[in-house]
DNA sequence: GATTTAATTGACTTTTGGGTCAATAGAATT
DNA sequence: AATTCTATTGACCCAAAAGTCAATTAAATC
């Protein structure tokens, strides 16, 4: 029995986790397209063929969800920051910029604006995590500054500038299904280097 | 008694119509920091030094709060696209775009992304109004990519880019406090201005 | 096929916060 | 001073939705 407990459909805790995941996924769904306080628990749960309560067999609280659901983008993040190569700053920045809009396009993660709705320790680790993505952008733009690809001036609004907009293709993006993930991606790309290149 | 009615102090209507407003800008500025569900009636009256129950002598309901304080950004937009006047099209979007952010940052108004707490003939009119001027945004694009002030791209993808990193503001903004409102705009103006510039 | 463990549920409790209303205080008018 | 209209309140009510739990079904193990 033991060696059939690692391989995936029958290995219960991988089935468990896979599921976890699976609700996670589908509530940050619901969040992006109703927001968190408009989407119910239950909405979460009939949209997998689940009552309430069984979610509650996955999650600790709805407040959980949101947490995860933040951390599961800002990972992803995480692997885009550490792929990001490039000769440039400009190069590495774009690169990663790109990856950042595949993400909330193609991959159907949510960057959600909904911190408020997290206390305490929940909300400081994902306050924290966004700082660590903000840093790790505005660490590229000064790279670029420095080996002149990019243009001079306040790294730090530049930052929000560009994360702001990327932060909006939520609110937007497939309510506007026209256009392929990619194609977005691309735009975003070109919009944000021409606006930054020296 | 007559003539004492329409000065300022004195008239009743003038009065109720200030305090009202005085209630949705309360609102609105709670709304901004902490979510429009993170923020309950009673924190609202307290704010003002009222109690609930008296909000309800001005207003109908919290949703209706939140119609109003949609519609006193979009109204003062409204008015920015009016007066933007300028030889080119990115001239024009250049003025539009730094009043816009200055409507932000010294105005105090928050363009609030809460569109899905607004339901029926609220929400209806709020994304009306929204696209009303989404797309004198996208004219003034329009208008720059003809006369080759703009380069030529796919204009709604511009627009969305440049109102989205104008949304992510109200998220940061005042929480990095040691930038004045116009050194802010004018930032924006210029990473906006060289991404779209020909 | 009996037993243990995992997964799921219906029915319930609890909490939070929006909204109401009759009663009261305050201003203006007579 | 009495009256009328404006403004405000405390004490309720109520609905929605989060969260709990004992009981049940499904799946795996013996």
């Amino acid at each position: 029995m033991k060696d059939r407990q690692d391989k995936s459909p029958f290995d219960r805790e991988a089935q468990y986790n896979a599921k976890r995941r699976a609700v996670i996924f589908a509530a940050g769904a619901a969040f992006r397209r109703r927001g968190y306080h408009n989407t119910s628990m239950v909405e979460i749960a009939k949209s997998l063929g689940l009552s309430k309560a069984a979610l509650y067999y996955y999650v600790k609280s709805k407040e959980e969800i949101l947490y995860e659901c933040h951390i599961m983008v800002y990972s992803a993040m995480d692997v885009c920051v550490k792929a990001a190569k490039g000769q440039t700053g400009l190069e590495k920045l774009s690169r990663l910029y790109g990856e950042f809009a595949r993400l909330l396009t193609r991959d159907g993660l949510a960057l959600l604006a909904d911190v408020d709705s997290l206390k305490g320790e929940f909300q400081k680790t994902v306050l924290a995590r966004r700082g660590k993505i903000e840093r790790a952008v505005t660490r590229f733009v000064k790279i670029g500054m420095h080996d002149g690809s990019i243009k001079k001036s306040d790294p730090k609004v530049t930052v929000f500038f560009l994360m702001g907009a990327l932060n909006w293709l939520n609110v937007w993006y497939e309510s506007d299904g026209r256009m392929s993930g990619d194609k977005i991606s691309q735009a975003f790309v070109a919009q944000m280097s021409e606006g930054v290149a020296a």
